[in-house]
DNA sequence: CTGTGTGCAAACTCTTTGCATAAGT
DNA sequence: ACTTATGCAAAGAGTTTGCACACAG
């Protein structure tokens, strides 16, 4: 599932220049352990706490910023007040479940963008970002 | 440019249910007077004020989420804590300039989102979100 | 040892709410 | 008059920050 990369998060974190802190790794294996994943930082710190990782808020919101600045995670963009990560950084897009705020991955190989307009002068596209939004029918 | 609705916002918002008060109003005629339009609540306040609009900056969220009850706003999603709202609720996409915030539409003739996965047992799509990501070249 | 990371609490930003006052019909 | 909307200030939610202490190299 994760071959391409190291496996141990000490060394993923090490090659990033960030030092592979308890609080790091213990993240670090929570949050590329298992597939692909979504998730706040509130989230993160819970199932941290529950697991034994004793980790404050505070050092779950700046290791999830250093993950993403490391290219480790990537942010979902989504209306409301809290912020998503998702451990998936390839080009890929989401369903979200209206009902409940959920995140699902659609693989690029699954849907199609094209016929994109030119980018205004002087600017480059980065990224491109799709949200198919679903409620419950009925 | 307004045509297919009624130019007075107070019609306008009278076919909605909502009482044509001074402020919303106003705030329909700043918003609705002058093109498609992307703007955040607090910049919808300054705006009023600088025209001489006294307004509360809580009425301006009132009314900013009355007018999207209403279907004459809707929000945009994008990261980050500030709340978008635009004004062209028809279907249709963005460009986002990570250098300021700045939305700009994207018309649906210019741009084709194909093959789409069929949603999950049980649901269906409401709406799809396309955010063309741009900066700066170099 | 030396420098970076962590935790706590306080600060901050954006948004919502409660309640007395003002305005619409 | 009766009802709904507004404004203010206070409360909330999510996130960031400052600084003393702890830990990795």
């Amino acid at each position: 599932m994760t071959d391409k990369i190291p496996e141990l998060p000490s060394e993923r974190l090490r090659m990033t220049g960030l030092r592979p802190t308890r609080q790091r790794v213990a993240l670090a294996e929570l949050l590329f352990g298992s597939g692909d994943r979504h998730f706040t930082a509130e989230m993160v710190h819970a199932e941290a706490v529950q697991n034994g990782v004793p980790v404050s808020l505070a050092t779950v919101y700046n290791t999830l910023h250093q993950f993403v600045q490391a290219g480790l995670l990537r942010e979902v963009a989504i209306e409301g007040s809290k912020t998503y990560f998702d451990t998936k950084t390839s080009n890929h897009f989401h369903f979200f479940f209206e009902k409940d705020g959920t995140l699902v991955d659609i693989e690029p190989a699954d849907i199609k963008v094209e016929n994109l307009p030119k980018p205004p002068e002087g600017t480059e596209i980065t990224r491109i970002d799709v949200l198919v939004r679903l409620t419950p029918i009925k």
